[in-house]
DNA sequence: TTAGTCATGTAAGTGGTTACATGATTAG
DNA sequence: CTAATCATGTAACCACTTACATGACTAA
């Protein structure tokens, strides 16, 4: 039992999900792909954590829909509260702004400026991603109700609009001080 | 050659440095151990993107000072502006947040005092970081003066402190909503 | 005397990505 | 007619972690 599975764990305590459904929703959380998480459910399933019905459908793919058993709530219950790892960020921008001096500052510009439009769209995603959670859901989150089923998704959002931006804004930052050095290159 | 190489490589042009050196210089930017280190930099020894002279010390172990070659310059300056990919993050602490409602208002808040702690810990060290470098370094970065061999790492000093304190003013923002959630409980 | 730092390496294992494989339906 | 979506799976590979291994010096 790694990471991953609490992970589709969690998810399943909304409600059952096929495995493609829960590669979908698990993306903004964890990255994983289809390939990593179709055997660990078959892992899950063998070890009693989550249990699936087939379900035949016309015009589409058959699938698996699962659901999470006692044993995987009783299990995601003890995990939960225990001592949480350190996160892990791997960003290539990071090791290239280290060495930006090495390239000329249009390149250093347009490596910044596509940055900036990743974080842009990544922003618009989140914020259509809450609308559709609702202004009911919003007002209910923020009076403190963390009975609510969307109060984790919501918080979660929150935060990953905070990150996109706080990151945006690094971003704008380091432009102003790559056109600083360009007006002092050219005064000389 | 794959991403950390070319961190690597990035280090190196500050100047030579020994594979232990390397190791911990990479942290902050890039999460690896020396048993990824060590066999990488024989590979890129092997390449030829840089090579090392043995040093003998007294008192401590002898030990192997890596320089970047003018191939090594070459490969990474063709790198830093090819498109950067999707940085990846990975945070068991949005999984649980996303499942927060399994456990107990008590232990949740444990969970994320936890973390702020953590936070409070990282601002600290990149804080004693940024004023090693030196207040003559700020002014100049500040100016726009991309050249100045600190230039990197104080960008990316100012990205870790900006990151750090959004997710702990968000950590803070839960604890509140944990808080109003208990009130509300009493209440009733 | 125990733990920590410096310093390098290998081996085994886990986690994660890319590619291979299939196949029907739908939208541009 | 081409590409995308739905849907599941396997195989090979790469990236990363943990554990094994050694050894001398230093500070609590």
């Amino acid at each position: 039992m790694n990471t991953l599975s609490y992970g589709l764990l969690a998810l399943l305590t909304r409600g059952p999900r096929s495995g493609y459904e829960l590669m979908q929703q698990i993306q903004p959380i964890w990255q994983a792909k289809h390939s990593q998480i179709y055997p660990l459910l078959a892992l899950m399933e063998k070890r009693g954590f989550v249990h699936y019905v087939p379900v035949a459908q016309k015009d589409k793919p058959d699938k698996k829909v699962y659901s999470i058993t006692g044993e995987g709530l009783d299990a995601l219950r003890e995990w939960v509260p225990e001592p949480t790892g350190e996160p892990v960020k791997r960003d290539e921008m990071l090791l290239k702004t280290y060495c930006i001096g090495l390239i000329g500052s249009d390149q250093a510009r347009r490596l910044f400026e596509d940055r900036i439009q990743m974080y842009r769209g990544k922003l618009e995603k989140y914020r259509r991603m809450i609308e559709e959670l609702g202004s009911e859901t919003e007002t209910a989150v923020t009076e403190g109700h963390i009975e609510h089923p969307c109060f984790g998704s919501y918080i979660l959002l929150k935060r990953a609009v905070a990150n996109a931006q706080s990151d945006l804004d690094w971003c704008r930052w380091v432009l102003e001080l790559i056109h600083l050095n360009h007006i002092g290159s050219v005064e000389k």
